[in-house]
DNA sequence: ACCAAAAGTAAAATAAACTTTACATTTTGA
DNA sequence: TCAAAATGTAAAGTTTATTTTACTTTTGGT
């Protein structure tokens, strides 16, 4: 059982927000233009995403950034 | 007359709720824990802030995301 | 006009995001 | 149950964000 590096610094719903849309990891990647690996990285919080990447996320679910994306506590 | 180097992805409204609060960059970044340069350059579109920097700032002014960063047309 | 504070800029260094390639594991559906 | 599709992971390489230090320019008030 290993420890896979995640960033502490956000949690969010894009796995929940792709169930509901019915896409997967490739098709999200794909309608934003960034790698499936990057998709994966960020829905599993190996690192936080741009802004510019977070917003276009937020946009095809519909949502603000704030609701697809929040804060960890202590910061 | 120099061109310096921007990102074209974002527009900001930074400067503007700054005065409203009537905050310097140097209280934003203190606020935020990062450099004054890192503030001034993201007013500035020199580059795009991570999603957290992006959240931290907005929820600063009490906005959401999309309401103080913009993403550029044509992505 | 002068001074101080604020903002702009720059370069070098470091950290982090993102890509590409490649393979392993898990899930899904016929 | 078998195969295909989807997801997880990893390593190496590139690009971009962020810091630190330091200096210049602009702005605001007296």
């Amino acid at each position: 059982m290993v420890n896979y590096r995640t960033v502490e610094a956000m949690r969010n719903r894009i796995r929940i927000e792709r169930a509901i849309l019915d896409i997967t990891q490739a098709d999200l990647a794909e309608r934003i233009h960034v790698s499936r690996q990057t998709i994966n990285a960020i829905e599993s919080n190996k690192y936080v995403p741009s802004a510019v990447l977070a917003m276009k996320i937020a946009r095809i679910f519909g949502k603000t950034v704030e609701e697809i994306f929040e804060l960890d506590e202590n910061d």
